[in-house]
DNA sequence: GGATTGATATGATGTGGATCAAAGAACATC
DNA sequence: GATGTTCTTTGATCCACATCATATCAATCC
């Protein structure tokens, strides 16, 4: 088994003011570079561990993207989490013997591992870091929370209003063009993440772009009216409307 | 302000076994024990801390329970949990300067309070201490993830079953009677938190009763058929039918 | 190039649970 | 113990989205 050197480091890495390196200063940082084993690159599709795998890592995304699904007794699936590069993966499953979830590439991707004792021994000597993996995990909970009042109190327009501005956001965040991007993720996906089906998905894309909102060519997606967006993913449209024809 | 002490310290708490000493020997529940403090306690409705209180510590439910909701941009309100004795309230704020939800009494309750600078201290210290901190987090988040194919993927019945038995498995774990229990929290309360109304809530309870599945008695609810609720609720039913009629 | 497969689009129909409405129960207040 | 007030139950109606059914389109494979 040759051991390939897929060498980009944390400190040349354009994600790290997402990842865990943001708060460390450069001594700190190397000693968490050193215990990063870089991966060989995933294909669409492929696994990068599934609910059987035994835990003993976080990932963090370097290129690409992925899902997290977790899969019921009755056995369907459930999207669960979607991560783009700075993400970090493997959250649920501290507690567990083997992960909780599966993660699967949604195209060529590439991951950092991060050994989960080694991390924890590095969170004993740097306070920092600790405080930034709680932080992360603490967005997560926050997150899911409004994730919660997605499903429970929005409808399937605002959903997906939410999930295409939120995506854009985080692309921004990224570097990457917030108004125009290709989906990785599929409509099925993003209905199974949502709560609705592929179809409803389907028919508000197309109303979308009636509506000019947004202009739709397959995968590749244009954001032409965020702001009016995000107020209506918010049901706050009729106020917002209102200051506007005011 | 005469500082009272209400004192009942964790070594002789019968909620241990479920909270952060679970992991911890004498030496470390002892230094832990200290830099609690005790609270006097909340009376139903009582604001344990909301949106805007300034995060500065973890609470653990001593005695009754709590809620926790959001509240949207638009004005409503979002249950995303309910804390009984033994839980900790608060890591979704760890990230933050003021708490991210809500935490309101559903009943007389009293709580710890941890402050978390001195938590996060002793984490240092205390390895076990960091892993079940990290441990409770990663199953608040995939506890999050079962809720979210709930309300997606599951019908009215079965998520208000998947509720019943769920909180009938946590009195269990808790000493407390697992057949028969009174609800503390109002059917405005748990349909809100499953994304049903309270008419649902109502009709569904009515008819698990006729099924002879519970019987309700205002708040006092009885189950007569975990197993099958438990089947139920995962969408079983058929299956289990079957095997119980072969 | 045709065949197979997977993703997407779009129309017709059905339904689970929301909403609306009203009446009991339970609870608190004086 | 009468009187608001809040919580719950039950019925009638409605609608957003699921489901079902086809059609279209793109990618991949002999």
């Amino acid at each position: 088994m040759t051991k390939m050197d897929f060498s980009i480091h944390c400190q040349s890495c354009s994600f790290s003011h997402l990842c865990l390196p943001v708060s460390l200063n450069d001594n700190e940082l190397e000693s968490l570079d050193d215990i990063i084993e870089r991966k060989k690159p995933l294909q669409k599709h492929d696994v990068l561990f599934s609910e059987d795998t035994p835990f003993k890592s976080l990932f963090a995304v370097r290129s690409g993207s992925f899902k997290s699904v977790i899969r019921t007794e009755d056995g369907q699936e459930q999207v669960v989490g979607f991560h783009l590069p700075g993400d970090l993966i493997g959250f649920d499953s501290l507690d567990a013997q083997t992960h909780q979830s599966s993660a699967i590439a949604l195209e060529t991707s590439m991951v950092c591992e991060l050994p989960y004792h080694m991390l924890d021994e590095m969170a004993e000597r740097f306070p920092k870091l600790r405080k930034q993996i709680m932080s992360f995990m603490s967005s997560d909970i926050q997150q899911k929370h409004e994730l919660m009042m997605l499903l429970n109190k929005r409808k399937a327009e605002e959903r997906l209003l939410y999930f295409l501005t939120h995506l854009s956001q985080r692309y921004a965040e990224r570097g990457f063009s917030e108004k125009q991007f290709n989906l990785t993720i599929t409509r099925n996906e993003i209905g199974n993440y949502l709560g609705l089906t592929i179809e409803t998905i389907s028919r508000l894309l197309t109303r979308f772009q009636k509506e000019k909102l947004i202009t739709v060519d397959g995968k590749l997606i244009e954001i032409l009216e965020y702001d009016l967006m995000l107020a209506k993913s918010k049901g706050l449209h009729h106020e917002l409307m209102q200051q506007l024809t005011c």
